[in-house]
DNA sequence: CTAAAGATGCATTTGACGCGCATCTTATGC
DNA sequence: GCATAAGATGCGCGTCAAATGCATCTTTAG
């Protein structure tokens, strides 16, 4: 029931594109958050390529968001990064996985779990979740 | 963001006891579904300890629910096979993960995430995922 | 042309999970 | 009370995905 590290990042690299206002590099968001500068990098691409933030190389590149923080909802951008949310197999596929499934009710259930979970997350944006008023400072530990 | 297959195997051990309202071995179950017996063995031992089942050694022993199927809810039991049900690490700790975890709203948003999924399954209870009306046949794939 | 910066692929490591085996313990019934 | 049925428990291995770091390629500003 764990996001993977690249959704953890993903969202962080988003709150820091947020908060900072500005075209920053992936070095500077590694180094801010003390995480690999390499993994950054990947899920950089990945939020790039899904049209969340722009990637702009070369000398005085960087990074930068695509979007209004107030249009970018963080259901999807999960959903973007974990692939599957389905809590058993079953969820989500007509394909026979267990022998009871044609008369299964917890399908059903588990379903409505995952939705109720989603729709909130649907409906809070990323500005939600920063502190525009509030710069990010780097903290010690 | 998927369930264990002790989870899964868990819920199913649950649903068979209820249909079948009867002490049932674990090989019974195990056969039934197709699964491995020591497996299923392994998450009885916990549903017994747990006191969802009640287990009974011995020849004519087996597996039958301790109590009755409306009192069986779906979140506690998730929530004792999944550990924790926690989206990130900061989600339910004070310790300090990462170094804006002091102001961070992600974190009472994911929070609250986990909490409208959790309210949900704790409001499902076994005997509203078992069609008591139909007891359980085996079926082909 | 050079340096800055992101893009991409590869190889390795790690750890959780799935799975089966072997053995122990408990209870029934002849 | 012995044989047998059944669950309890621990050990170890195989597998797979996630995490990680390294090396190299591509793009762009100046």
């Amino acid at each position: 029931m764990r996001l993977s590290l690249h959704t953890d990042y993903a969202l962080r690299v988003l709150m820091y594109l947020a908060e900072a206002n500005r075209r920053a590099k992936v070095a500077e968001i590694a180094g801010y958050f003390d995480i690999s500068r390499d993994h950054v990098a990947k899920v950089t691409q990945r939020l790039a390529r899904l049209g969340y933030i722009r990637a702009i190389r070369g000398a005085g590149g960087g990074l930068e968001l695509a979007l209004d923080p107030g249009k970018i909802w963080l259901g999807p951008v999960i959903a973007d990064f974990e692939g599957t949310m389905h809590l058993l197999e079953c969820v989500g596929t007509t394909e026979p996985i267990c022998c009871i499934q044609s008369r299964c009710r917890l399908k059903r259930v588990l379903a409505k779990a995952e939705k109720v979970q989603k729709d909130y997350l649907d409906g809070v944006c990323l500005s939600d979740v920063v502190q525009v008023d509030r710069p990010l400072d780097k903290q010690t530990r």
